[in-house]
RNA sequence: GCCCCGAUAGUUCAACGGAUAGAACAACUCCCUUCUAAGGAGUAAAUGAGGGUUCGAUUCCUUCUCGGGGUACCA
């Protein structure tokens, strides 16, 4: 909707008009300030450009559309849509149910979005995971709004830390890992007969199959691609991004080991490439992957999400893009971290230590659906902390029961009016009380949203709409009724509900979130 | 030291340079003979400090204060 009226302000005035939803009801429902972006060029008075604006944009809609477009104020313009819009949407949603709001694009981009990617040395850890759920409804959004997308988890299968997990399963020196599981992994390991190094390699194997584990039937993500780091030097790609360097000249030898100049891309120190003893960084690893990611799959869009410790990461990695001459869209979007609280006392972690949460546990304990949600509703900038005693109560407290619930009530009235033999009715005219009107409009908000949360790359404005529109439903519920009204508004209202129900069901489909039938 | 993120109501978080800074929890008042009260209506309550840019700043720039993270020939 945003886009369509933006489209029409536009064509009316030029420039490039933000639209934006209205915050009050006298507002109207959508607002743009372009008048004084366009009287500021022009020199002219905001609210005479508004009113030429004004008088261009009714000529320009089609009969009907809006019920009103006016200025207000010192010139905003402020657009309310006419009921036959409102309905048309309406019909337009129970019509095309599941795939309302889907877009299909004639040329998709073709995106990958690569998160979570822990080390397989032990088990996914409640500070690792919050790329989870966050990578998985990013790459969901790009795919509603018809991109082609790949969601994938880079497995670390080469370099140190495997050879330190076989010391640690074997207990020799230079065991770093600690925890119960290296005793697990001991028992699978026939310890006796074999070198660190292929122990290490055995372990990393079952670690993997846990980590596919968690990732799909715990936190509900259907990876397409687990890459293998490993692959990366088996196929000669690393070898052959260094020579590429090399032959630019951006790679050097001091002290016995090879640099890349990342200095040059903006980075405050050159990063070692080949350690002097000859073994490969993880960041010669990285390099190939960009390469293989850009080059090779030639994805036009990849999106990197990484934890913020990995932040002093993003200039050599950046510049290695450049470096190589790769062409695309690479994003590396930084996820602050989150606190554990227990009982108000943070829970302090360290996996050397092997003191630390897995994320399994805390499934277990509060569910898929509250961790997912409790870790998507926040903006990635921020630092979370994450109380296990709010997303264990089944309470108002937790907020995806609030939203779930008012999906649940949706269902129930659906129900009961299906068996009270209500037959629905797209005609809404009559629907005009503020808690009609107010759910009529934050479902029309949906496909703003998803558009706004694609181009933002920001999956915490859905989870903040689903509040939104929960609470616009519950206020709904509480007021108005259904079943026992008189029969015209009866259906009208049913259909306003069948709309609803859809949209939390398209809503929490990408939400990774259910939509359970009884609470 | 340098780099990244944050600082908004008692608490946890919103706010794409716009109109009267929003929610939720906690506190206090009300609302169940009704499609589930896991709900609704209401009251009280906030932009860390100082400069600047702008018609307009929580948002942009700048200095400072306080938190968190990073600063390896580890990954």
């Amino acid at each position: 909707m945003i886009k369509t009226i933006t489209d029409l302000v536009k064509g009316a005035i030029g420039g490039e008009p933000i639209v934006m939803p209205a915050e009050r009801p006298e507002y109207g429902h959508y607002f743009t300030n372009i008048a004084f972006l366009t009287a500021k060029e022009a020199r002219q008075n905001p609210r005479e450009v508004a009113e030429e604006a004004v008088k261009k944009i009714k000529e320009l809609s089609p009969e009907g559309f809006f019920e009103k477009v006016e200025i207000a104020g010192p010139g905003f313009i402020n657009f309310t849509l006419s009921q036959e819009t409102l309905a048309g949407e309406l019909k337009k949603i129970l019509k095309e149910g599941d795939k309302y709001g889907r877009e299909e694009k004639n040329n998709p981009q073709k995106i990958q979005v690569e998160f979570i990617s822990a080390n397989p040395t032990g088990p996914l850890t409640f500070g690792n995971g919050r790329g989870g759920p966050f990578g998985d409804v990013l790459a969901n959004i790009f795919a509603y709004l018809g991109d082609d997308v790949t969601k994938e988890y880079y497995v670390n299968d080469a370099g140190g830390q495997v050879l330190k997990l076989g010391k640690s399963v074997l207990k020799e020196d230079g065991a770093e890992y600690k925890g119960e599981y290296i005793e697990d992994l001991r028992k699978i390991i026939d310890a006796n007969k074999k070198e660190a190094k292929e122990a290490g390699e055995e372990a990393v194997k079952e670690v993997l199959s846990w980590l596919k584990k968690t990732v799909s039937e715990n936190m509900g993500i259907d990876m397409d691609v687990w890459f293998s780091e490993k692959s990366l030097y088996e196929n000669g790609t690393v070898d052959m991004v260094i020579d590429k360097l090399k032959e630019k000249g951006l790679i050097y030898e001091r002290e016995g080991a090879l640099w890349f100049k990342s200095t040059e891309y903006g980075d405050d120190k050159d990063r070692v490439v080949v350690k002097s003893d000859g073994e490969k960084t993880y960041f010669a690893g990285d390099m190939a992957y960009l390469w293989n990611k850009f080059a090779e799959r030639k994805f036009n869009k990849v999106i990197n999400i990484w934890g913020a410790d990995h932040h002093g990461d993003v200039a050599r990695v950046k510049g290695a893009f450049e470096a190589l001459d790769l062409n695309g869209d690479f994003e590396i979007l930084l996820l602050q971290f989150v606190r554990l609280l227990k009982e108000g006392k943070e829970m302090k972690m360290s996996k050397r230590k092997g003191v630390y949460v897995t994320v399994d546990e805390v499934i277990e304990e509060i569910g898929r659906d509250a961790y997912r949600f409790l870790l998507l509703m926040y903006s990635p900038d921020s630092h979370i902390d994450f109380d296990m005693n709010v997303a264990k109560e089944k309470s108002m407290e937790n907020p995806v029961y609030y939203a779930q619930y008012a999906g649940v009530r949706a269902g129930n009235i659906i129900k009961k009016a299906d068996e009270a033999g209500i037959a629905i009715s797209s005609n809404i005219k009559e629907l005009n009380t503020p808690e009609d009107l107010a759910l009529m409009f934050e479902i029309l908000r949906f496909k703003d949203v998803i558009r706004m949360a694609g181009e933002q790359m920001k999956p915490e404005m859905l989870a903040r709409y689903s509040l939104d529109l929960s609470k616009k439903f519950h206020a709904f519920y509480d007021k108005e009724r259904i079943v026992g009204e008189e029969s015209n508004i009866a259906g009208q209202r049913l259909s306003l509900v069948k709309a609803s129900y859809q949209i939390f069901k398209n809503l929490f489909g990408i939400l990774g979130v259910s939509l359970p039938e009884k609470m």
